[in-house]
DNA sequence: GTCTATAAGAGGATAGAC
DNA sequence: GTCTATCCTCTTATAGAC
């Protein structure tokens, strides 16, 4: 065993690092978890997704419940990098909030990952309250605050509550690719992309100008 | 056996009629289902908490997966009569708007059964499709289409795309149910129910009066 | 550290009494 | 039709070889 185990500094404050045997257990475990959920899934699958025996997976978890947590803690931490840390919210409104939109539709169509992990936190938020919580604190209350700090500091598109609204305009994409991805919309109802962008911009911009 | 049991009429059309002893199993199973999904509730849960035998289930349903169909289908159906049905949807659209959106979130608040079904139906999306499908056509299409419908008669509210707009009203409040019921915004990052129906009326009505 | 083999138990489904 | 008792498979977790 390594001398220095108890001294590393961490990459991020919830997160310790990973050893590469453990980052490949990682790995096949999202394959897994993501697709099954947490009940569906067996570690036979896991090891087997994973390359390695189900005896390693226990030699570096303590059990079903720790390789679960560990690993939505980081994929939680990766989805909001993933998703606002290339933004940089400041431009012209009729721009910057288009594009925000954009950005998150276009991630969440490219990487299943980002909706797999969100139907599983939901899917089990009875069972691990605390990794609905991190998911909460993590992506969505960080989330809200960028926009609706940007919302505020915009008198001029007459918005009156900035955090109300940036729930809504979030909300308002989360559902539709809820909707549309997951329940099955995109083939029995569909609804462009562009038709929700320019509706839901219709709808925040209208007190500012004339867009006809 | 029953003479009439091929030609008894139904009741709705995707609907059969249950006996009382059906009934009871179901109600029992709604129970389990619904707090710990389908990989996770057991028959022998369902015949607890139903108050007959495990033999009696499988002598009045298929399997596991029947029982759960029939109850998600009967579940889903009375859902939408439940949140819709009291609806007129004509009225002065300040007034009208904010009326269905507030029965909406009353309702849900109330009855918690309408929030379980809906995370059931993303849990299940990838293992029962036919559900999740069934619940976009029968509650998502239906509600969006009453919406859709009702806005395009409205020109003065300046709506282009009334179908969008509807995703976008409905889509915003199922969201603020989900983060502050399931995802445990209400304890973390409240945000009133007022807040959030000012806000939205705010947006859609932005072209018809100066409401300051 | 990693693998094979196995113990211990839970859960879906059925047989047979009444 | 309903219940009690049972079968058998699958799953978590561990023991022991290398």
């Amino acid at each position: 065993m390594p001398k220095t185990s108890g001294s590393q500094p961490e990459t991020l404050s919830r997160l310790r690092a990973m050893t590469q045997k453990q980052e490949q257990i990682l790995q096949g475990a999202m394959q897994v978890f993501l697709r099954d959920g947490y009940a569906g899934t067996s570690m036979d699958r896991v090891s087997a997704e994973a390359g390695v025996s189900k005896q390693t997976i226990y030699s570096h978890f303590q059990d079903k419940e720790g390789l679960f947590k560990a690993l939505i803690e980081r994929v939680t931490i990766a989805s909001f990098q993933g998703i606002f840390c290339t933004e940089d919210l400041h431009g012209e409104p009729a721009i910057l909030l288009r594009e925000i939109a954009e950005t998150y539709l276009t991630k969440v169509a490219e990487n299943s990952e980002y909706l797999a992990l969100f139907r599983l936190i939901i899917t089990e938020s009875q069972r691990f309250p605390e990794l609905a919580k991190l998911y909460t604190q993590t992506v969505i209350q960080r989330g809200r605050l960028l926009l609706s700090q940007y919302l505020a500091s915009h008198p001029e598109l007459g918005i009156s509550d900035p955090e109300a609204t940036a729930q809504i305009f979030f909300g308002s994409l989360v559902s539709y690719v809820m909707v549309q991805e997951m329940l099955y919309g995109k083939e029995m109802m569909p609804l462009s992309r562009d038709r929700i962008l320019d509706s839901l911009m219709s709808l925040v911009l209208a007190h500012t100008s004339k867009d006809h």
